[in-house]
DNA sequence: GTGGTCTAGACCACT
DNA sequence: GTGGTCTAGACCACA
């Protein structure tokens, strides 16, 4: 039951559930979790997260449908496979929606587009960093 | 009845009166709508951006909630005043926020980070010209 | 809230949540239910067929990640397309495992092949009296 | 230590202590054990198996429950009786449930009826080959 | 009105 | 111990 390598955070938008799963698809990306690995159990991450173990669940059944995790009944949940890629075209449009929105949400609150910049810049070397010193 | 200066999209994942909330914000911002002009119809704009007149109505309550719109009875709604900076240290904090955000989803559809960076850098520039010449 | 062309069974052993999709499935195949129309709204489909409206959504948060179903908030779900004939050679797979099932089990219990075959084509037949007839 | 005359296939929806009691009644009605012969140890059918040797007990104790199967501690487990043919009444109620799922999942995945009865026919077959070259 | 999320708690099946 | 299902009920966001 070690701690899991991310946290769920009230103040973010994003529904819990999705936090969790996006989370453990991060650790997998980052190889905190190999495949063929187990992850924790429903129960214990619920417990460690401090959520409904229902929300887990929820996580689990959404990646095992996705063939990311595979559920043995009564043995536990594990990885199955790395997340693939997204496809490049799908994820270009991610890409581009998601650029597209932080651009008109940050006009709309008067953020200066260089500001915005720095700020992603900022962001990405925080995110290299806790990679490399994980606790 | 002139054509509103920004369109709804339903791929958004963003709420609908979200959009329209921040389209009329970046419309007036921008000079589109001046202090002192009224805003289009509810009814009008609803029909334009083919939504829900109840959801129109949200938007201009909220906004008016705010002191940017002001309601006159019979009359219509008019641009109270141009939106005001939101205060530096709540603009630091949802830019903290939103660029944490982005690195994460990014990760977990394995983006790279200097992909990020072009594709905001990218839609800053669509941006900057979608201004200069507002179709 | 016309009544749901299906029902779900307390003595059939598959869950709930999964008879109703497949219910559902059946129903679009069958064209109760066309695409772009509506299906029941969660709480009248839980209410008419007596289960909690957790269920409900569980079925359609299912089918909407296929892309049967087509969620729009606050308005209620509608059939985004017919379920795509699955491809032939998953089908001859299921087909096989499923019968060789039925056979397998058959025998345990004592029963005659030629009893499940009377069996089956009964059950067709039903299965087509009742759709000729649906109430 | 003879290798067991059937398998447990992880693919199968059944539990796996399901197929294996299954697995050993279609063998005892085949003759492949004799009454008053000794089916393998629990530890040995669990090794050939490839499963958690406690899966193997409850199926022991379940048969053995059952009156199938006598447990003479210390020196192994034998076969009790052959498994009584089920009551006709019961017999016939399974079967129709059994067909009517068939027909039903059938219908949800897009398989025609009368492709049922060819696999079906199929299966029936096989089942009969296998019977008489049992490996 | 619509669907979405979350919690709490019960019960089940499997290993 | 593991995951799976279901209920009940609350609260939220959206149109």
């Amino acid at each position: 039951m070690a701690p899991p390598p991310f946290r769920v955070d009230p103040a973010d938008p994003r529904p819990i559930w999705r936090q969790i799963e996006e989370g453990l698809l991060h650790a997998i990306t980052r190889g905190d979790y190999a495949v063929g690995t187990p992850v924790p159990s429903v129960r214990d991450l619920a417990k460690q997260l401090r959520v409904n173990p229902n929300t887990v669940v929820k996580v689990y059944q959404h990646l095992g449908d996705q063939g990311l995790l595979e559920v043995r009944r009564g043995e536990g949940t594990f990885v199955a496979r790395t997340p693939e890629r997204i496809p490049a075209r799908e994820r270009t449009r991610w890409l581009k929606e998601a650029a597209r929105r932080l651009v008109d949400e940050g006009t709309s609150k008067g953020v200066a587009p260089r500001d915005l910049l720095s700020a992603l810049e900022r962001a990405i070397k925080d995110a290299e960093d806790s990679e490399e010193s994980p606790s």
